[in-house]
RNA sequence: GUGGGUGUAGCUCAGUCGGUAGAGCACCGGAUUGUGGCUCCGGAUGUCGCGGGUUCAAGCCCCGUCACUCACCCCA
């Protein structure tokens, strides 16, 4: 072959297909329940977005962006992830002002020029959802509730939520001054990668996964025991909340997020079947986004979940296509001719049918009638046709039966149309 | 960006000591002149990733290269 993809960018073939679009509608389905509306945004947007949303010093705006000047000399950019063009549309289009609280979600590709690995790929689809417009711990409970329900109508198997808090603009740096102060002492006990993290990302070193540094931090602050009055009250609020709905988590104070944006809380959906790249979903509060981006001070929360995640642990469980009502099998011209136009009339009448076009033998076609896994079959025969009649074979029970041309095809979608709204 | 693994039929993979390429599944046909699945019989399909080297001879050994993959980093 010639031409191939592109490397982490992956075809979705027909046959997992069905797994994508199960995911995505069971999305659409809950969303709904809980009062989102969909939003669709340009994959690309100007570069400068994302360094001011998701942080100058993260790797993903310093090396992972696909970013190119268009002929103009703008600077464009393939989108990293989702929030971040949904709020420059938010603000753009003013939806403050329709309405104080906007409740959205989005389902597409993000770009990220990564090394690609098993749940990590250069193009990959994320569903998000974003709550604009409520600072109540109501909203983050609520949220968390609807993305744990998620995973449980898609049956997604071996989750667990963590949630955390990161504080806001009045404790994290405070917090980060302590931990700083911390890991000082301690530099010499810590792994390489840590030792840059200690100046690039000091809350990074807290989720390391080397022993050595596990060890060394077993006594280092915690945010959460250096939360502000405000922050803590907010996060013990979340706790109650979730509670009180049911919802399962734990608190997972070393858990840490990519993006600059977020604060107070955050939280990541874990999976244990999936290698390195455990988290299938992740989110958090992001109260000065907005505003950062040029828009009005109103806080918002979101989430988004890895759709190419969910499809791997789906995995094997694969959803079957569609099952056609009827195959019509044709013998010499004439038979060929007429059910050609019985066909079409069918499916013109949206019912799922199918033929063999190729002039095969009765055996052929009936062996691909199997294969497609055809309720019924239709034989159109030329000793049929001189006597007015065809078969019906019913596949399941191997039974047939002769019934008159006249009023076939009323008959077929009287007993089609009779199964499909009965089930 | 760093490290490991793997590249042979559409798919999953065998291939011994270097001696000219195989299985299962899938596909097509037949056993049944016009009846699926099960069974049996038959059939088509290869740039052994690519390029070079060693050798009488390379899928196998050596060098290079590309692709895929897993992990680190990072993250959905």
């Amino acid at each position: 072959m010639n031409i191939t993809g592109i490397k982490g960018m992956n075809d979705i073939l027909p046959g997992d297909i069905e797994t994508w679009q199960h995911l995505e509608e069971q999305a659409r389905q809950v969303f709904g329940a809980f009062g989102y509306r969909e939003i669709r945004v340009p994959v690309v947007e100007k570069t400068d977005l994302f360094c001011r949303s998701i942080g100058e010093t993260t790797d993903i705006v310093e090396k992972e962006m696909y970013t190119f000047s268009d002929k103009g000399g703008t600077s464009m950019t393939l989108r990293p992830e989702g929030t971040a063009p949904v709020m420059r549309s938010f603000i753009q289009h003013k939806l403050y002002a329709q309405d104080p609280v906007s409740k959205l979600y989005y389902i597409g590709p993000m770009f990220r020029h990564e090394r690609p690995q098993k749940g990590r790929y250069r193009q990959f689809h994320q569903i998000g959802a974003e709550v604009i417009g409520v600072d109540d711990p109501k909203i983050d409970a609520q949220v968390l509730a609807m993305l744990s329900h998620y995973f449980a109508t898609t049956k997604i198997p071996d989750v667990a939520l963590q949630i955390n808090s990161l504080g806001c603009p009045e404790c994290r740096p405070d917090y980060r001054e302590a931990l700083i102060k911390f890991l000082e002492q301690r530099l010499q006990a810590l792994c390489a990668d840590c030792q840059r993290r200690y100046t690039s990302n000091p809350l990074r070193v807290l989720d390391c996964k080397v022993p050595g540094c596990k060890e060394a931090t077993i006594e280092a602050p915690a945010m959460l025991e250096n939360l502000c009055i405000g922050c803590d009250t907010h996060f013990n609020q979340v706790k109650e909340h979730l509670d009180a709905l049911s919802v399962d988590y734990t608190v997972n104070q070393r858990m840490v997020r990519g993006l600059d944006y977020y604060t107070k809380t955050t939280f990541e959906m874990i999976t244990g079947s999936l290698g390195a790249q455990n988290a299938i979903a992740a989110g958090g509060r992001y109260d000065g986004l907005i505003k950062d981006l040029g828009g009005p001070a109103l806080p918002g929360i979101g989430f988004a979940i890895g759709l190419e995640r969910l499809a791997l642990l789906l995995g094997e469980q694969r959803i079957a296509p569609p099952r056609p009502e009827l195959f019509i099998a044709t013998l010499g011209e004439a038979g060929t001719k007429a059910g050609f136009a019985l066909l079409t009339s069918l499916q013109r009448q949206g019912i799922l049918a199918e033929m063999e076009y190729t002039g095969k033998s009765l055996k052929a076609q009936l062996r691909r009638a199997d294969k497609l896994n055809t309720r019924r079959v239709l034989i159109l025969g030329e000793d049929e046709l001189e006597r007015g009649v065809a078969q019906l074979r019913y596949m399941d029970e191997s039974s047939q039966e002769e019934i008159d041309l006249n009023g076939l095809e009323s008959r077929l979608l009287r007993e089609i149309n009779s199964e499909t709204n009965g089930a």
